[in-house]
Formats: C-alpha cells, structure tokens, sequence
DNA sequence: GTTTTTTTTTAACTTAAGTGAACGAAATTA
DNA sequence: TAATTTCGTTCACTTAAGTTAAAAAAAAAC
C-alpha cells in the first residue's frame, strides 16, 4: 500500500530506506468505505489527505443543494481551505469509492521537514507543480463552453466520466444535471451525421 | 520600491538585513511601460514574476481571439506554466499598467534556498496558501452564473473593473464583451426598480 | 485638434443553459 | 422481493449567453 506512496515520490527524490520508516512511522494510512464523509461544512480541521487509491470528492451545499467542485483520485493531493487559513471549513469532503489515502496535519510535516529538509524541497515542488496545473485547468474552463469542458474531460480523464455519479459530474462542469444529458444528447446526435 | 516587496514578506518571515541584501543583489527589481509583453506564445522561459505595483494579465490568442484569463496586481506572484514543465508558453504575458514587478528564475531561487533555507519554507507556504485560493476561486467561478460572478467580482476587486478594459473583463469571467455589456444594462435596470 | 483606431454599447436573431415537472431505471432499504 | 428513494433522461418553457452587425464613445495617433 505506502508502495504506491514511495513509488509515485521516487519521481521527485530518492529516498533512503531511513526517510521511508520515517513516513510509515507517522501512521498516515487509512482505509475509508465508500460514502465516509472525511470533512464537514463548518468543521475546523487540520488534516490534508493525498488519495492512493479510490476517489474523493469536495462539494458545497447551497440552498440544500450540493454542488461538487472537485474530484481527486490516484496521487492526487488536497489540502483543505480550512487548514491553510484555519476557519471552519465552507464545504464537504466525502469518499465516492473505497478510497485508501495518506493523511496528515502540519505539524507532523514540520516535524519531517525537520528531520529531512529534503522533504520541505518536494512539498514545494509538488505545491508548486499541482498550482501551475491548476491555473491551466482554471484557464481552459474559462475558455470553454459546457459542451467544450465535457468534451475535453472525456479526453483528458475518461475514467471520471466512468467512475462518478453524472448529477456531480455536472456541477463539477458548472452546469444542472439535465443539461449535461441534454448535451450528451446532442453529441451523440452530432456524431450520427 | 524594495520596500514593497519586504513589508510583504514580513507577514510570513522576519528578515535580516543580510538577508534583505541577498535578495537585492539578485538585481530582480525592475520597472515596465504597459504595453510591454512579458512573455509570447511559443517562447520558452524560467522566470516568475511577483507584482509589486501595477497590474499584468495573461491571456491566450484562440482563433485570433484573445482570452483574457487572469490578472496580477499588487503583491501577486505568477509562475507561467512553461516554467515548471519547461515546455513552450500556450499564453502571453503583459503589462496592463506601468508595472514595477520583481523577476526571478528557478536557478535564483536554489542559489538562494541553499544560502537561506527559510526561503524555502516562505516559497512552500505561499505557494500553498495561493494553492488554497486559488481552489476556492475555481470552486466559485464553477457555482456562480456569469451575473453572479460579475456582482462577486464588484465586491472582491472593485478596483479590477476600473482598471481593466471590459473586453478583458468579460473574458476573465468567462463570457463575451457584448454579454458583459447587457449583464450591467441588466443589473443597472434590475436596481431602478 | 482632427483623424483613425479601439473599445463599449445596443439591437435582432440564434443557440444553449436554467427551471419545473414527469417518467423510467437503478440502487438502497425494509 | 417489494417498497422506497435516488438518479438519469426527456419535455416544454423561460432566461440568458453567443453571434453578427452597426452605432456610439473613448482613446490613441497623427
């Protein structure tokens, strides 16, 4: 299981087999059940999670509606809003798979970064990295249209399309249920021309 | 001018006065007329800007068309996609003002890190917390029609709607001018009634 | 200070998304 | 397995954004 941790790292650093006791001893991996909701609207958390296997989701709740802004699956790392300016959070964060993920706080990454300052190098890289894809994909959404989006997320992360619920897919490309399948209609009409 | 740029920084790091003449001696510091273009489809380039006064924006060039897509004012630091995957920019870069801004390449800041490790961890921390942002603004721009967005914007960034042209406006929100034209006519007429 | 260019607004028309309701399919629960 | 809830799709209707064109206003260039 932290294989899938160390492996995905290995790309950044090299780590000795020192470093890697050192992460497996700080207890960071958990199991979670599908449907577990890891974070709530108004709770204050500290915890950051990084998804090793599964998928989780973000989601508001606006006038009792729920509106996903975000999914995260395979080495893909999030830290909460309300970590980062330590206020009780605006939105949910719940697991849409069987999910197994990394969690931890701040203070358990000074403490690494202590011990290995090598490790505070990869967090900004990552950081660094995850916040230039993440102005591309602002970027590309605000350039598209709904049809666009859709069209581009079937090319870019097909598994999604798979793999979660349409109604939170929809919001997910900022538009109703019934106007997702009102567009996929209408492509699967384009393509019998 | 400097002066900006360490009243800043002071938020997250007390600085020496070593420190603060390191960071001189890198010669970032620089002054540009508006109009200038920083950066052109296709170039490649390792520097990052930090804005210190006056306004940038980037913006790709679609089928002649450009897309404004985000714009840096004070005390907001950019770092082009081209230079964390060392491929060529999809977008340009310019100056929307004079702009006095500070430019530093990955290099700088190694050579830094390595004199200054606490460099390190203000880069980690701000480009987290702009993580963070930079996710809730996503998360918004996906919730919110394009009125809504507008009204929001009025709110967060008045400044930004006098200083930007509309044509650039409507773009970073995501619609044509001539929708931004009718969304204000329409707003303007729903707050007479 | 006038001309030229660029930007913003307005208008008419087209296209697509929002809304509310209904229906069948799928998943959950009893 | 039957009952119930949730989900996905379709429909008719409304609202708003895209498109094309033109005019007005503002800014830049001469």
């Amino acid at each position: 299981m932290q294989d899938l941790l160390f492996n995905f790292l290995s790309k950044y650093v090299t780590l000795t087999e020192e470093e890697k006791k050192a992460i497996i001893s700080l207890d960071i991996f958990h199991s979670v059940k599908k449907g577990t909701t890891l974070l709530k609207e108004g709770q204050k958390s500290n915890d950051g999670y990084f998804v090793l296997k599964g998928c989780i989701r973000t989601y508001y709740i606006i006038d009792g509606e729920e509106k996903t802004t975000a999914f995260y699956t395979e080495m893909e790392g999030l830290t909460p809003h309300c970590v980062v300016d330590k206020t009780p959070s605006q939105y949910y964060i719940s697991c849409i798979e069987d999910t197994i993920l990394t969690v931890a706080n701040p203070e358990m990454e000074v403490e690494i970064f202590n011990k290995f300052p090598k490790f505070e190098t990869l967090c900004r890289i990552l950081s660094e990295e995850l916040l230039a894809k993440q102005q591309f994909n602002f970027d590309e959404f605000k350039i598209s249209s709904p049809e666009q989006r859709y069209l581009n997320l079937l090319q870019k992360r097909p598994d999604l399309i798979q793999r979660v619920p349409q109604h939170q897919l929809a919001s997910y490309l900022g538009i109703k249920p019934q106007s997702l399948s009102r567009l996929k209609a209408r492509i699967l009409e384009k393509s019998k021309e």
